[in-house]
DNA sequence: CGGTTTCAATAACGTATGTTACATTGCACA
DNA sequence: TGTGCAATGTAACATACGTTATTGAAACCG
């Protein structure tokens, strides 16, 4: 339960001042709360109030079809900002629920306005944070609409593991991944039996290890193009500083 | 061409003041370039300068694998904004092509800058503007994952007939529809072929009539049964006003 | 601890959608 | 007023993925 990562991603991309950090400590120690695993935080038809920042554990927003069939829309990770100014919506057109347990911290539309009024850099480092959200989500459209199970799932994992790197959540080639095979299904738009196969055929080429609930990836480049992944849609390199998989790694490690 | 789209779907959702029509007006008159149909406005990896509006025509933005395998990942109609400030990032992540003749008016970093020092009302619309793309980018991902060939070919069509419908680009029950099958097939992640039968099944159960570049849509109410439609993620409603269909086409038809 | 639930694995079988190939229509333009 | 190319339509066949069902192994828990 930190801001840490979200402090880490946001000073990737801009300097923040002394007056930038202490509002961001302030926002994230009021507010908080805490919930347990696979209990929802929002539901679809809602009326929004607050933006929820993840300090800790992993949630997932998702839709729901009448009948039944769910779809996992994306993953939220600890540092993550469920929607920058949501309140504006008159309600929710999806739900957000836990994975893991999660805590939160409630931003407030006060939050917003003092951010656009006296910290401009936080306000450029969110407006990013919104375009990478954005550019995440088609990415996503391109998985589901073009790659087959094995490239989709290989994808999807890469790009879990590239933004927990950034979190500074691996260590090594492995971290923690409580994901269970009905929300990778969900989130592939695959079902849970192929899910399975396409899992094992992942592990027998040796791109992955996954087990209880860890994960490894002994070789990122192999699982990378087995996804057919090009890491640029998440925008990690900017202000003309091109990342590579070391400096990623020290961004990651610092703090 | 013309600012009327753009000022429409942002006056259903602020009301503008005379300052506010001036500065969009001085935006969209200045400079403002033409495109022929199938032509790329933007190239996936070009550093983004400006914000593209659109004036008129259709365009689309799109993905392609190294294999050649294509996604268009969303569709651009008169009005649209195609990224509220992407000149932040360092690279294009996708590629923005033509479907008809275009016209657009580029916005530059100033115009942005300016309507977020000064112009309140229009900076909450395009954050409105913004969150709906978004959600619309979360309804393919759904449509992708989850929705048989028939539902998500019908819920791409309502889709698309509401938010023309809100532009003021439908008469009747009709309306002008330059896309190929093609370009539905890329979008939905079909191939040609049985998107073409799709759309004889939508044909033969008489819930379109799509013939050269028209499509007719007799009852819409069906159409969206058919394509487990609902609206509720476009947002058309807002500030405690619901918007059922009268309303909807009365705010179309003003302007 | 013994019972219950959740998660993962595997098999047999079914089908929605993809692929290849070719015919037809329609429209731009010479 | 043909002629050519893009767009649409159709058929035959192939396959990636879905469905249903069953089992075993962990995790949970009263």
């Amino acid at each position: 339960m930190s801001l840490a990562s979200l402090v880490r991603k946001l000073e990737q991309f801009v300097r923040l001042s002394a007056a930038d950090h202490a509002i961001l400590n302030r926002a994230s120690s009021e507010r908080v709360r805490r919930f347990g695993p696979r209990v929802d935080i929002v539901r679809e038809g809602e009326k929004p109030t607050d933006v929820h920042l993840i300090l800790s554990g992993w949630a997932c927003r998702y839709k729901q079809l009448e009948d039944g069939r769910r779809q996992v829309v994306s993953f939220f990770l600890p540092g993550d900002i469920c929607d920058s100014n949501v309140f504006i919506l008159r309600e929710m057109d999806h739900s957000i629920g836990t994975i893991t347990a999660v805590s939160t911290a409630d931003l407030s539309r006060d939050f917003f306005e003092e951010v656009a009024a006296n910290h401009s850099r936080i306000a450029t480092a969110l407006w990013w944070d919104t375009l990478v959200n954005a550019a995440i989500q088609r990415e996503w459209t391109m998985n589901l609409g073009q790659r087959t199970a094995l490239e989709r799932t290989a994808h999807l994992l890469c790009e879990i593991w590239l933004r927990l790197r950034l979190a500074g959540l691996t260590s090594g080639n492995s971290c923690e991944f409580p994901l269970t095979q009905a929300d990778l299904a969900d989130a592939t738009g695959l079902s849970k039996v192929h899910l399975n196969r396409t899992l094992q055929e992942l592990r027998a080429a040796g791109l992955i290890v996954l087990k209880g609930r860890t994960l490894a990836v002994p070789d990122l480049d192999r699982l990378m193009r087995a996804g057919l992944f090009n890491p640029n849609y998440l925008h990690m390199d900017h202000e003309g500083r091109q990342l590579d998989a070391r400096t990623v790694d020290a961004a990651a490690g610092c703090g």
